[in-house]
DNA sequence: CCCCGTAATGTAACCGGTTACATTAGGTTT
DNA sequence: AAACCTAATGTAACCGGTTACATTACGGGG
């Protein structure tokens, strides 16, 4: 293995120029820069980043906790996150943490160990207990309000009461809600986007229109069930995520229930895609790539030792009509 | 910061003593793992790994190459593998290449200056330059028989032909395939296969029945189009990925084409929702837990130095009979 | 031609673990 | 009690970069 060693003395320079060289090359005269070329050239020589990293106490990689990576809202944000902490130098360690506490405390001990600079967790919520929180850098990326961490989100409540306004608008009066976990802060924000736009516009809350989901799919497709077979069904459904959304229209299909025609449905996310669906999705568009950059820029900050000013970062969201709401049916 | 010194000179002992007592405890007598235990508690010491990892000439972590994370059948893949990758102590660093040649070269960069032990390359293709084969270790998970490194892969061949055998079991001999791009091995190997189907049943290849997409639901939207379009309709259709099935079903209703009374519609992959669709997806299940764990052990071997005497691992592939396939419809 | 300031270069310590090798402790055999 | 063996421990070199500090080279002004 070509060392820096070596491929001084192949170049008639000292240790410390050839560093130089390819650290910060207008330190050193053109003419050595040349000899030094040569013998990297003709070493092969790479340089070996285990050393550079241990001498400067730095990973340059930063550990992404995501609940589930298969979760198609979560994976765009990832993507984005590596492309942008990539151009930044530096590494993206993945932590699938399958939702669990236990797993996510595993990962933690790699930045303890310095084998990570920082965390972006991307479950809303801490993934640190509170004795480590000033010793690890950590940004929460779509968190809420109440994670402790600098946290990157758009509102959620706002963007509920959004969707919920607009059915409403629509002339939906009795309105499903498929929810995620019920503990989940997602969950608990969007659901009081949803109490706000109903009191507003004087309608009772009506618990038998909740479902409890848990933001797979699988449980749009479970939770919608329950709203079939109710006696009066609600004329619309807004559903906390879009896989949700998805499942839950494949439902509405077996029963024969035609969307828009005979129930809207709204999903949130946005995820790819939410448009190309038949009908397309009503939804909310987070800014997943948007939210991946300014993380890994807010992550790099706080590790470069900055104190932020602002701790809640909060992105605008953007409100997307598509096909699969409709005003409401009139009983002529 | 506390180092393994400090930790030694408080217990008492010698830095060895301590660096033994965490690798190999066995080595240490009861006594010194004792006080030792007391003064890592003490220091909250918790060993640099950097350095661990510099002196070892390992990084104890490995490169993931994906052309999309945010495909679905990728991300089980690299859930499977950054799930068995931990359990074997190494982390999993990720590369979205979005396809690009040019951005896999960067990542293999990592590989070179040690950042990386080695490669799981989920394009089926090699990442790397013919002058770099020996010198990094790399496996192929989903790759193709042509691939230059070991490769755990399915018999994409012989997986094709089940389900268009099955297609004609049922009666069609109309049947048109949305293809991946044409470069692409899995589309090389699939279409055989779909040949191979074809003329084992003495049904002439017919030109305007193939249909060339990319992967994307948005290519399978797309590419339906074509068929719905045409005077003479397939009555059953061959999609290379779940994908690109569920694209091109969201078109067929578009179109009112019933899913499977008009025509029937079958994927490739089984991600983790084929069955939640209505109707759920015939397909070919493709092991991807198992070609997970495969490729991180198989790495691992290649890492430790073995020499293996398979480089191509086969996996069993399964066929899944769901809802979106039915015999054609006789015109009686 | 000398002096001096700046640019370029070199020397060697340093980062925090691991581990080869030397040394010591402790127990057993004769 | 001496001789001997093994287990436990300690000492210090080592990994391959970076960088503080010392030294040298060079160019312009006097």
């Amino acid at each position: 293995m070509s060392s820096i060693r070596k491929v001084a003395s192949l170049a008639g320079v000292s240790v410390a120029t050839v560093s130089r060289a390819l650290s910060s090359p207008e330190k050193v005269s053109s003419k050595s820069l040349e000899k030094v070329q040569v013998a990297i050239e003709q070493l092969h020589y790479r340089p070996n980043m285990l050393a550079r990293n241990f001498r400067s106490a730095r990973a340059y990689s930063i550990l992404v906790l995501i609940p589930d990576i298969s979760n198609p809202f979560f994976s765009e944000v990832v993507r984005s996150i590596e492309d942008h902490a990539q151009r930044r130098g530096y590494g993206v360690l993945l932590g699938d943490t399958q939702d669990s506490k236990t797993k996510e405390q595993e990962y933690i001990t790699m930045v303890e160990t310095r084998l990570a600079d920082g965390v972006i967790q991307l479950r809303p919520d801490s993934p640190l207990p509170t004795s480590e929180r000033d010793h690890i850098s950590c940004v929460n990326a779509c968190g809420s309000e109440d994670t402790p961490e600098p946290v990157i989100r758009i509102d959620n409540v706002a963007a509920a009461k959004t969707l919920v306004d607009y059915l409403i608008s629509l002339g939906h009066r009795r309105i499903g809600v498929i929810t995620g976990l019920a503990k989940n802060p997602h969950t608990k924000d969007r659901f009081a986007g949803y109490l706000q736009s109903l009191e507003e516009a004087g309608i009772e809350f009506d618990g038998s229109l909740v479902a409890e989901g848990d933001f797979t799919m699988w449980s749009g497709v479970n939770s919608a069930d329950h709203f079939c077979r109710m006696e009066q069904r609600p004329t619309a459904l807004f559903c906390m995520n879009d896989e949700m959304a998805l499942g839950a229209m494949q439902t509405l299909k077996s029963y024969n229930i035609d969307v828009p025609k005979e129930m809207s449905v709204t999903g949130f996310d946005d995820i790819k895609n939410a448009k190309y669906y038949n009908p397309s999705l009503t939804t909310i568009a987070q800014p997943a790539e948007e939210i991946g950059t300014v993380a890994v820029d807010t992550l790099l900050r706080i590790i470069e030792g900055e104190t932020l000013s602002e701790t809640q970062i909060v992105l605008p969201f953007e409100f997307i009509v598509r096909n699969s709401t409709r005003p409401i049916k009139r009983f002529v």
